[in-house]
DNA sequence: GCCAAGAACATTGATATCCTAATATTTGTC
DNA sequence: GACAAATATTAGGATATCAATGTTCTTGGC
């Protein structure tokens, strides 16, 4: 569902003239911009979502799905799943916990270090990553209503960003 | 606390080139950039988090606190709230209890629509919000570490992508 | 003008997710 | 061999979304 009908200014550009006549100039471009962030990753979260509603996946498990997909035999330790993809240990028990119940994924003990999880996708669980990739693609990835010439200005100036936050 | 130490190679690059050689070229730039927009929020806003806890707010709580500061009489009807910030009535109607449980708002009947509630901040509210917005625009906003040029680069293609959502 | 049908407003309850803190087990190190 | 670190999990709190509900307003047919 949409949020709300059309609004007939840009309320970032109207935050961002209250923050330079309220004397915080200085911060006004960078306040534009976080919060410019925030907005785009809730709607492309969004049409993320609605695309993969159908196959019973997040986004979250979607890319441990896929994830493990690509990887030599199909497993990995959670905690390096979790190094990988950014997220809480607590996020990928979770997850991992809902796709061991959808049959995508199984736990499996470690074979050196008994402390340690591996997951391990299933035949079922590559289909669907598959069948989603495919959907994300088409209806997402391919259809983002900006130039390819944007779409790279982004991923470097976040690549920028991610390196300044110690991402890699 | 930060996830996850440093990694040796940007995990998103890392994604791309797993798309170009799986076939999917086509959607490999917008994967990446979708993905570095996640990324990206989750920076941010852990960011934006960390400096608010101590004053014991949210963004989504800050957000509307803020919103309420600029208007004349410091009061707005819930749903116009809603649509301004662009989260659902849900979101905004738990948002309010908390703030109201915090006496930085407090519920006032609407004058003419008896169906409406009016959200009105209070004189601690105001001086929280200007709290936290100092802390933000020292700690985060002007601390993006990305060029003025990069932020506006940003600011201009989330705009886009904004508007070809229908965002405004 | 009157009234019924539909729309808008706010809320509640249910569900899913994420983060924080704390815990049990295992491993590695001095 | 003691002590610290790492791994995964559980429990609890907060937030966001979806579905459904009660109330109030608006609109269109008569």
């Amino acid at each position: 569902m949409t949020i709300g009908r059309t609004l007939d200014s840009d309320p970032i550009e109207e935050a961002r003239r209250q923050w330079v006549s309220h004397g915080w100039a200085d911060a006004a471009d960078g306040m534009a911009a976080v919060t410019s962030i925030v907005r785009a990753q809730q709607i492309v979260l969004q049409r993320i979502d609605t695309v993969l509603r159908p196959l019973d996946l997040t986004f979250a498990r979607y890319e441990i799905l896929t994830l493990l997909s690509f990887t030599k035999n199909g497993s990995l330790p959670m905690t390096k799943m979790g190094a990988l993809l950014q997220v809480h240990p607590t996020s990928v028990t979770s997850a991992v916990d809902r796709l061991e119940g959808q049959g995508f994924v199984e736990r499996l003990p470690h074979p050196t270090d008994r402390r340690a999880v591996l997951a391990s996708i299933t035949e079922s669980g590559r289909a669907r990553a598959l069948a989603a990739t495919t959907a994300l693609n088409g209806q997402v990835f391919e259809q983002l209503g900006i130039t390819e010439h944007q779409i790279n200005q982004l991923r470097t100036v976040l690549r920028a960003l991610r390196a300044n936050a110690g991402d890699f």
